[in-house]
RNA sequence: GGACGGGUGGCCUAGCUUGGAUAGGGCAGCGGUCUCCUAAGCCGCAGGUCCCGGGUUCAAAUCCCGGCCCGUCCGCCA
């Protein structure tokens, strides 16, 4: 485990527990660590556990505990306090073990060995009728962060983008870009695809509400479509294409990029429905009403009004679930797990397609993380009733708010230099506002708090990135670092936080969550800048400054590898 | 009606899976701090019924039960 210092940490100490619990006769307790409070130590262990079987004080366990603890260089002082055993830690030894660390790992530490798991991982998947908004960015932008925090947990990762080019909203796009000419058309907000065929699309919608008699073109062109006509496949293919070219602009600006698109037309023309349809028909839970099939879902645990989950229609055609159960299918074939991020709203159908896939046997189950949706203070954000906050508008407001205050704060800079700054801090303070919440909190969007550049934010993090990067730029070769050299509180606990980056990602990895590296990455800038008030690193004497060095070294490392798992940019200057 | 998610200082948020020592942060507010590696920083002050009520426990923000509020869903739509 030389590639984390902080589980090496943790299984010295629960070996030394075990040791002193059977040397006091207490019962195997798989400890459960715990921080204690500033100045008591790095781990503490309660004693409260025993105290029923040991008929004793916690106390006094705990006194008895401490004093059977045998010696370790990693725990220079195990004491008790109270109904605790607080261990504290050798700072030097674990000092040596994170530079160690990250020497040996190099660009690599925080990464954790490859596991050789695929993982597909499903994002974002918007239907490619207009441009990308806020609301189902966050879905963006939670994948794309997954994506990425899943890499650095050792899974070999494929990001894809399901392409919706068969339904009844992507009919209308191509009856609405067929039938209104460009005369009866508002000018587009963007000289791109998204923005001009979209307003096709809406013209479509307000046409079928204002004569229902259209629904009947649309509904044949449906037909058609399920049914493979190929002509018209290809023209809603082509229109979604060129609305697809919009939105991964957009996504692109974001740094978000696919290694797959999923065509669900595919499906379709690779004749995969059909025997889905069979399969799901053979079932002994299905069930047939007026010539439609459905599972009722009720013995699996789905309640409601409603359980019976339809799949085929009385005439025959496939329904959405089957089609989805398909896509999955074929996704199974292709990895080794499967991660799709959805809205809220799809929770429900979420269960449903597992249950189905489950009944069919399917050799894998995909694992879903739901967020919450962002609204609007006055809101809830709507594409048709045009409330909405386009995604290339935020990244505009964004970056022209960060070019601001890279122009009050660095006057010295060229403005090339000031735009690229302004980029990507922009861009980073939008990313990390999503990164570092709880997917399942949800989000009023406020342009104050999406752009914040102070306290807990992105450019924050960068800031001190950028800072250890400018002390490295200025120092030249360092000699050997010594770590026992370092003893200052600040660096001390620069160092400790240094040494959990991989566990904090093994963590993140294995419950498909994002924000707590969000929170690590915070606390270790944090540390670092008191690091940076309190330890003169340039001007120290040896052997402090070269061990002041190796910790800046790491930091850079560390934070910069935290920060790419986040999808942030981790500059060099700022 | 049912199911699921959220409810933590004025605002935002971590902690909840695995119960433990004064509930961490940030923003906004107030006060300090640039002859010294970038002040997007650092230090300090102030601010809390952890939605409410029961229960379990030596110990509950955390677990259980019952409510309340907000959100989402329960189409032969996708």
């Amino acid at each position: 485990m030389a590639h984390d210092p902080w589980q090496e940490v943790e299984a010295e100490a629960q070996r030394l527990v075990a040791a002193a619990e059977d040397a006091r006769k207490l019962p195997r307790t798989p400890p459960r660590f715990e921080e204690p409070p500033e100045g008591m130590g790095d781990l503490a262990v309660p004693t409260f556990a025993y105290a029923k079987a040991a008929r004793k004080a916690p106390p006094e366990i705990a006194r008895e505990l401490a004093g059977a603890m045998p010696a370790s260089p990693w725990f220079p002082k195990v004491e008790a306090a109270g109904g605790y055993v607080n261990f504290h830690i050798n700072a030097a030894k674990l000092a040596d073990a994170t530079l160690r660390a990250v020497a040996e790992r190099g660009d690599d530490y925080g990464f954790l060995p490859p596991n050789g798991k695929r993982l597909l991982l499903e994002h974002t998947s918007v239907n490619p009728t207009g441009p990308l908004h806020v609301g189902r960015a966050r879905n963006s932008l939670i994948g794309d962060a997954l994506a990425r925090l899943l890499r650095m947990g050792g899974y070999e990762v494929t990001t894809e983008f399901l392409v919706n080019d068969i339904g009844r909203q992507m009919v209308l796009l191509a009856w609405g870009v067929e039938h209104v000419p460009e005369s009866e058309l508002e000018p587009p907000e963007r000289d791109r695809d998204d923005y001009r065929l979209t307003r096709n699309y809406q013209a479509a919608n307000a046409r079928t509400e204002a004569d229902p008699t259209l629904n009947r073109q649309i509904e044949s062109m449906i037909y058609r479509l399920e049914h493979g006509d190929a002509t018209l496949t290809q023209e809603i293919h082509g229109i979604a294409e060129r609305i697809l070219a919009g939105i991964r602009a957009t996504l692109a600006r974001l740094d978000i990029h696919f290694d797959s698109f999923f065509w669900e037309s595919d499906l379709i023309l690779g004749g995969k429905i059909e025997p889905v349809k069979e399969r799901m028909l053979a079932l002994p839970q299905v069930g047939e009403e007026g010539g439609s099939y459905f599972i009722d879902l009720a013995p699996y645990g789905v309640q409601g009004r409603n359980t019976k989950w339809f799949f085929v229609r009385k005439d025959g055609t496939s329904l959405y679930p089957t089609r989805d159960i398909a896509y999955h299918l074929d996704k199974f074939a292709r990895c080794d797990e499967a991660i799709v991020v959805l809205g809220e709203n799809h929770r429900l159908e979420s269960t449903q397609l597992r249950i189905a896939l489950k009944l069919l046997n399917a050799r894998k189950d995909v694992e879903p993380v739901f967020y919450s949706y962002v609204s609007l203070p006055e809101g809830k954000m709507s594409m048709r009733k045009g409330v909405a906050v386009f995604v290339d508008d935020l990244i505009d407001e964004a970056v022209a708010r960060a070019h601001t205050e890279v122009s009050k704060r660095r006057e010295d800079l060229s403005e090339d230099r000031k735009r690229a700054i302004a980029e990507f801090v922009g861009v980073g303070a939008l990313r990390y506002n999503i990164a570092r919440v709880q997917a399942e909190k949800k989000i009023t969007f406020r342009w104050d708090e999406a752009l914040n550049f102070e306290g807990d934010s992105a450019p924050f993090l960068q800031y001190a990135h950028a800072r250890a990067c400018g002390i490295l730029a200025k120092a030249g070769t360092a000699a050997k670092a010594d770590p026992s050299a370092l003893t200052q509180p600040a660096e001390v606990r620069l160092v400790k936080v240094l040494a959990r980056l991989p566990s904090v990602v093994a963590d993140c990895a294995a419950n498909r969550r994002v924000h707590p590296l969000a929170a690590y990455a915070y606390a270790l800038a944090v540390q670092f800048q008191r690091f940076y008030e309190d330890c003169p690193v340039l001007t120290a004497d040896e052997p402090v400054r070269s061990a002041r060095l190796a910790v800046v070294a790491a930091t850079r490392t560390a934070l910069g590898n935290a920060l790419r798992g986040l999808g942030l940019a981790a500059p060099e200057e700022m």
